[in-house]
DNA sequence: TCTGGGGTCCTAGGACCC
DNA sequence: TCTGGGGTCCTAGGACCC
């Protein structure tokens, strides 16, 4: 019986090879392509509002600094040890990462953008890559991008993720995994492995399964499927040789667009969160527009500090749109019944999101006889003010209920001099 | 004082139908 | 007293990714 029929999964129809394309310390290093001062030196990134270490070069890692480190309890060990932080600063990261994945497009067309540091490319049979042609694929990135990166090339995804692991700690950043190695896979930890995190790790260490090699050994396929599910077996059989993930070139259509964020400071009480609802809605309905879809649904919720010694509260509510909407207007008048059933005085509300479900495109808007909403209008008036906001930065024109001190905005002290994209570039020479 | 944000996929179980 | 069986759809929760 094949898999398909026993395991109801398909093995990849293209037989051949994949190369992952992996952007070293990514953030990092886009900081460091706008200010060369910086090569060689340790440096970190930050999460919003200045909260966690979530990049480090490869000299910081060298000083022990941990991923996920809050970065204050680590601001004197930084001190200490001349690491230089910057605040996160994601138009820049996005900026630089569409150009590496341009230049490998100039490569080959078979290119999966993966993540905002990551692709997958795939050769077929005949076209398998050289470790030399490797090398001159990595050339080409760095000295267009000035981002560096390794390439790990393999029968299967998993394994190329293994052999771009490998590349990243050999001079030349390649490495062509020609076939499962035993020897190698046991060098590879359970957590290491793409596709099992903490959960199944920890399981695997239990049954004395620690390494790769280990994991694809398993003898009893049914018995894997009914513990890691259908995903964990696909693992197995791609840390076997045998390729079940093929490349995604086609970006899946998005299932739901939230923004979620913590504030700086606490806010306490209705008018300011109010204001705070409505500049999200802005950011959320934004990002709908910029996307050419529509929601039909609205999520919204408020929650406390969960690190605090304080009552924790959380809330949420849903609204159905009647009609599929990208429409900040129309919405705005549903957010604020939504926000006066969840909210309640006195605490300290620490985050807040919003989520848009059930997403469509203009041709899928099923329009409502009963319909008032002035929608033509107010797309017009939305799009010279998303135009505006591009060019000028975000939040340049908005409605009057985002307020205007916004206390509780992320914090970003540590944010590099840079202009965070051409268009506005140019605005600030044109000063 | 300060602890990220934005996604996807799979499964089990309940509701409901005939 | 007897307490079907099979199908679909939806949701919550758990797992994973960067």
């Amino acid at each position: 019986m094949n898999l398909e029929e026993r395991f109801n999964f398909r093995v990849s129809p293209s037989d051949g090879w994949y190369a992952l394309v992996d952007c070293n310390n990514f953030y990092c290093s886009c900081e460091r392509v706008y200010n060369p001062s910086l090569k060689e030196r340790p440096i970190v990134v930050l999460s919003n509002n200045d909260g966690c270490i979530i990049a480090r070069s490869n000299e910081a890692k060298l000083l022990g600094i941990g991923m996920g480190e809050p970065y204050f309890k680590m601001k004197s060990i930084l001190q200490k040890h001349k690491i230089t932080a910057f605040s996160s600063n994601y138009e820049l990261y996005g900026d630089l990462s569409h150009r590496v994945m341009e230049t490998l497009r100039t490569i080959t067309p078979y290119v999966e953008v993966y993540s905002v540091d990551e692709a997958f490319t795939f050769w077929p049979h005949r076209l398998k890559p050289t470790l030399d042609a490797l090398r001159q694929f990595r050339e080409r990135v760095i000295r267009w991008t000035g981002v560096p990166v390794s390439i790990g090339l393999a029968p299967t995804k998993t394994l190329a993720k293994v052999a771009a692991k490998v590349a990243k700690k050999r001079a030349d950043g390649c490495y062509i995994l020609e076939e499962p190695d035993e020897y190698l896979l046991q060098q590879v930890e359970v957590e290491d492995i793409w596709g099992v995190g903490r959960r199944y790790a920890r399981k695997l260490r239990k049954i004395g399964v620690h390494d790769a090699a280990a994991f694809a050994k398993l003898p009893d396929d049914d018995w894997i499927r009914s513990q890691f599910t259908v995903v964990g077996l696909r693992t197995v059989y791609e840390l076997r040789g045998i390729s079940c993930l093929g490349l995604e070139m086609l970006e899946p259509e998005r299932k739901g667009i939230c923004h979620s964020r913590a504030f700086s400071q606490p806010i306490t009480n209705y008018k300011e969160m109010r204001e705070a609802f409505f500049t999200y809605l802005t950011r959320a309905s934004t990002k709908l527009r910029s996307r050419g879809l529509y929601a039909r649904a609205m999520q919204i919720w408020l929650q406390t500090n969960r690190f605090a010694e304080e009552p924790y509260y959380s809330n949420a509510a849903v609204v159905q749109f009647p009609v599929a909407s990208q429409d900040f207007f129309e919405m705005s008048q549903y957010l604020e019944p939504m926000l006066q059933s969840i909210y309640t005085d006195g605490y300290r509300y620490k985050k807040i999101g919003i989520l848009f479900l059930d997403l469509c495109n203009e041709t899928g808007i099923q329009p409502d006889l009963f319909d008032n909403i002035p929608r033509t209008r107010n797309a017009a008036l939305l799009n010279v003010m998303d135009r505006l906001n591009s060019r000028y930065g975000k939040l340049t024109v908005h409605a009057a209920s985002c307020g205007k001190e916004r206390p509780w905005e992320m914090r970003r002290e540590k944010l590099s001099p840079v202009a965070p994209n051409w268009r506005q570039l140019a605005v600030v020479k044109a000063k």
